[in-house]
Order: structure tokens, then sequence, then C-alpha cells
DNA sequence: CTAAATGCAAACGCTTTGCAATGTT
DNA sequence: AACATTGCAAAGCGTTTGCATTTAG
């Protein structure tokens, strides 16, 4: 675990880039929510928690900083809202999200499906694939089984 | 053509909107971009071609109302701004599309590809699909001719 | 010591909203 | 006439930036 956040350190500073009390902060933060797909405005507050003295700007710096790193993924869905994941190891993500359309949970699919289409689009297409984004909107298994039962409101 | 205005001026009567000339203009162009992605800003601007006293409030307003209605769909590529698509028909969209990180052009693959996708989606998930979005991210064919040349510049 | 990084607050760009005026049915 | 719709300008939102100050290397 511990092994990660020197990883990213090493990275960060094996490209110049100095090692703050703030980045290390934001870095624990991100390692400790992996799961979760956070605004800056979550890394901000739960930061704050770790680095009360921290500004908003300087979390959307890093984030930026760690997101040209390929330390974490940049992602929007729709909503206006950056989220930022960090990234499994240096790979390339390859997983697709499930957005539920009724409750907004969202979860993954964490296999990559889509190599088959992107051997499709070089050939057809001549188009070399860097990086993919899937997401699918629907009603999820939970609020399935919620509409099943008897609705009490609205 | 007309038809295409015609059936979208019912679906807005039916829905008990009003039809007024700033709505008829902004599906008039909407209609004549069908190939473009055009942002909120465009449309205003191609619309008071037709129409000059409109305000970019209404453009949106109307953006909105025709998404809600499914007659344009409501995009986000990474950048900020949202996109408008007129929808064929009332079909699901089912088009992806291939963004160069080198020139920004987007191209669209016309074909869903994502059928079998969703039936697993379905079954191993138990979650019902509504919509999706499929970006690929990478280099185009133009881009790597232009990068077997001989570079100029940089 | 020096350049990079920070915090703050102001500016930003896109989008939404309040409201009085207007227009459709 | 009644109500939806409009235009305008102001506000809203997430994000970025300018700048003086601090700090890591």
């Amino acid at each position: 675990m511990e092994s990660r956040i020197d990883k990213i350190k090493q990275q960060l500073q094996s490209q110049g880039y100095k090692l703050t009390p703030q980045r290390e902060a934001t870095v624990r933060v991100l390692l400790e929510n992996e799961e979760d797909h956070l605004s800056a405005e979550d890394v901000f507050m739960l930061v704050k928690d770790i680095a009360p003295e921290i500004g908003l700007a300087t979390v959307y710096r890093t984030l930026e900083l760690l997101s040209e790193l390929h330390v974490v993924e940049k992602m929007n869905f729709g909503d206006g809202v950056a989220r930022y994941d960090l990234r499994a190891d240096n790979n390339k993500h390859h997983h697709h999200h499930l957005i539920c359309l009724q409750c907004g949970t969202m979860s993954e699919i964490l296999e990559d499906w889509l190599g088959p289409l992107e051997e499709r689009i070089e050939q057809e297409y001549g188009f070399t694939v860097k990086d993919h984004r899937l997401d699918f909107q629907g009603i999820c298994a939970d609020c399935k089984a919620k509409n099943d039962q008897p609705k009490i409101e609205q």
C-alpha cells in the first residue's frame, strides 16, 4: 500500500516535480478512495481533513498534474463535473461504466471488452486507438427491484 | 425534408408546447446541420441568421426542451461544452466517435457495435441498457500520414 | 538561494434563472 | 384574455489564473 504512494512519489520526482505535503495528501486521499470517482470538490474536502490549509486551486492543479502523468484519469459523465480516478498502476484504464438513470449509481465493468472493436477500427478506419471510454446509461438491478414493489410516492 | 420539420412540430404540439418562430428556426438549423455536433453557441449563431432577435437563453431552453423530447441528443466530449445532435427519427443514437488527440477531428462510426455487449450486461449485471456512449481517443489516419512526413516545425 | 508551488480571490466560460415584456392559441 | 415563451441581464457553477508569499530541493 505504502509502495503505491512511493511509486507515485518517484514518478513525480523523476519528472522534476516537487513533492509537497499538499500533493502527498492529495495522492493519499486518492489511494484511500480508489473505489470512488471523486470530483475535485470531493477530493478537496477529504484532503482538508489531512491538510486543512490546502486551497481548492491546489487540488485542481494537483489533479491536473497527476492527470498529465497518467497517475489519475480525468473523466466526465454528462454532468458538468470532472471526476478523477487513480489508474491501476500505469495501465490504460479500460473499464466501462454502468450509470443508473434512476438512482445515479455508477458501477464498473472491470474487464475490457473492446479489444476486438479496436482492432476493427484500426483496420477499417486507419485510426489508432490510444484510449477509449464506454459508458452505459440505463436502469440498475436495484432500481428494477424497487420498481417492482408498490410505489409509495410519486 | 420538410416532413422532418413537420414531424417535430407535431411532436412539440402533441406535448402541449407552442411552436414559436424561435423554436422553428432552431429546429431548422439543426436539420440543416445534421452532420455536425453543434454547441449551443454554434446553434445560436446560425439561428441568428434566420431569426436575428433570438436570445442565447432561448436557444438553450429550446435545446433542453428538444432534448427532453428526444428530438436531439445532448452530448459532451470532455471539453466543458455540450453539443447537440438531431436524432435520426426517434431511434436510439447508437453511433460511436473517433476523436483524434492530435488534430481534434471527430468522426463517427455509424453502426452500432454494442448490441452483444448490451445483452451481456443485462445478463451478467441485471442492468438494462437504455443508451450508451462509446468514444475512442487516438490518432486518425490523416495525422498518421502527416507524422510520416518530415517535420517542418517543432 | 532559486525556481516551483501555494493560497487567495478574482476572472473565466458555459449554462441557468428571475423577471418584465411579448406573443400564441 | 391567459398563459407559455421570450429577451435581457444577472447569477450560478465548476474550473482556471494572476499574483504576492511560501517552501522544497
